[in-house]
DNA sequence: AGCTCGTACATACCGGCGGTATGGTGAAGC
DNA sequence: GCTTCACCATACCGCCGGTATGTACGAGCT
């Protein structure tokens, strides 16, 4: 099935071998799905076999969880960009919507981190995951506006940040299933403002 | 493995089968996901073998939709209980979030329609599906904000209920996540009531 | 130079599970 | 009493995740 006999990976070095698991793990991941996409298939495109993968991670899951990461990683590099934590938290929080709503466009944050990440990892691993990337840049915006005193009242910051996050990822899903995505896109930046600025005082 | 021998099932009647094998279903969805569910096991519970599952249902996917709108449906009466549709919208959109949130301390429901049901039916499928039970009733109420003019401005309604929904799910997650569901069902409560006050006039 | 040893894979194989093909059984209808 | 069909059991297949084992190869020591 996934033999590996014209120029083998192997002789290019393990780094290179591990990253190009990953890469055709998250190919394979987002067209497919976690179930529908065998180790044989992901092993194949990236010209090793399962050895190599039984040997750079621990299974199936784990494979997951490094090409979740590695989505993750990339997202959150590119939303620190427009969110430099130095301007009005009002503003940044807007900035970091657009950067949002864009990333939410491309398939594999879609369905590696939104859709499949708390069935496969369960829902405690991909809370603890989340928590340092792309939800805690949501939860870190949310905290600067509560400390700054922006929204009345006490409230857990947490579990708000959660609500918002939920919305963002549906607006997310919404628009990832349109058959208008750019469109659509607008609609739900829309909606979002309009829910966030019920936070606002007076 | 799953023998039938003591008081075989098909003697209650076929009905009585479909029924067993809907709830067996919803029992170990419930407790071990989709994918480690095996059929064994769920014929196996409800007294039968895979012989009387393939004769009432297409596979396991089609299993699953059927106890995805077992559960659905039961969700929706008791809501529908106390969204009558007749006094104000808003006065009905909070006792529903209440009734929602009572739900979501639910296994069945977190599990089977909020976080494993757009991953296995996919998101198409899900949606069209929820669009008749939990989310419709969310949609309706948002349409009727809209419609009676207590919603200022134009906005795509589907997107809107889209999003508020995906808040709800997340709120749902995050309860059944905690270590103490009760205090977070009112925190997100208090969440979720702030977000949706943005929404009025003035 | 030769030996050892750990890394970095490949190969072969197993068990479980979803799905299918086939057989059996009893009630209903002609 | 014969057929027919719904209803289900049994047996079996193929795929896939996981494991056990073998092997090439460079580093380091002697």
């Amino acid at each position: 099935m996934s033999r590996a006999t014209e120029r083998p990976r192997r002789v290019e070095y393990s780094e290179s071998t591990r990253a190009a698991l990953v890469e055709s793990a998250i190919t394979l991941f987002t067209e497919r799905g976690y179930a529908r996409a065998s180790l044989d298939e992901i092993t194949g495109r990236a010209r090793v076999t399962k050895g190599a993968l039984y040997h750079h991670f621990g299974g199936k899951r784990a494979l997951f969880e490094a090409a979740f990461e590695a989505v993750e990683i990339g997202v959150v590099t590119r939303l620190s960009d427009v969110m430099p934590g130095e301007n009005d938290p009002w503003e940044e929080l807007r900035a970091g919507l657009d950067a949002f709503l864009r990333v939410c466009l491309e398939a594999p944050f879609q369905r590696i981190v939104a859709q499949e990440g708390p069935v496969v990892l369960g829902y405690q691993r991909w809370y603890d995951l989340g928590e340092r990337y792309t939800f805690g840049l949501v939860r870190a915006s949310v905290q600067r506006l509560v400390s700054t005193g922006r929204i009345e009242g006490t409230m857990s910051v947490d579990v708000l940040a959660r609500v918002i996050f939920g919305g963002l990822a549906s607006g997310a899903a919404t628009i990832a299933g349109s058959d208008d995505p750019n469109r659509t896109s607008v609609e739900v930046g829309e909606a979002l403002e309009r829910l966030l600025r019920g936070l606002r005082d007076g």
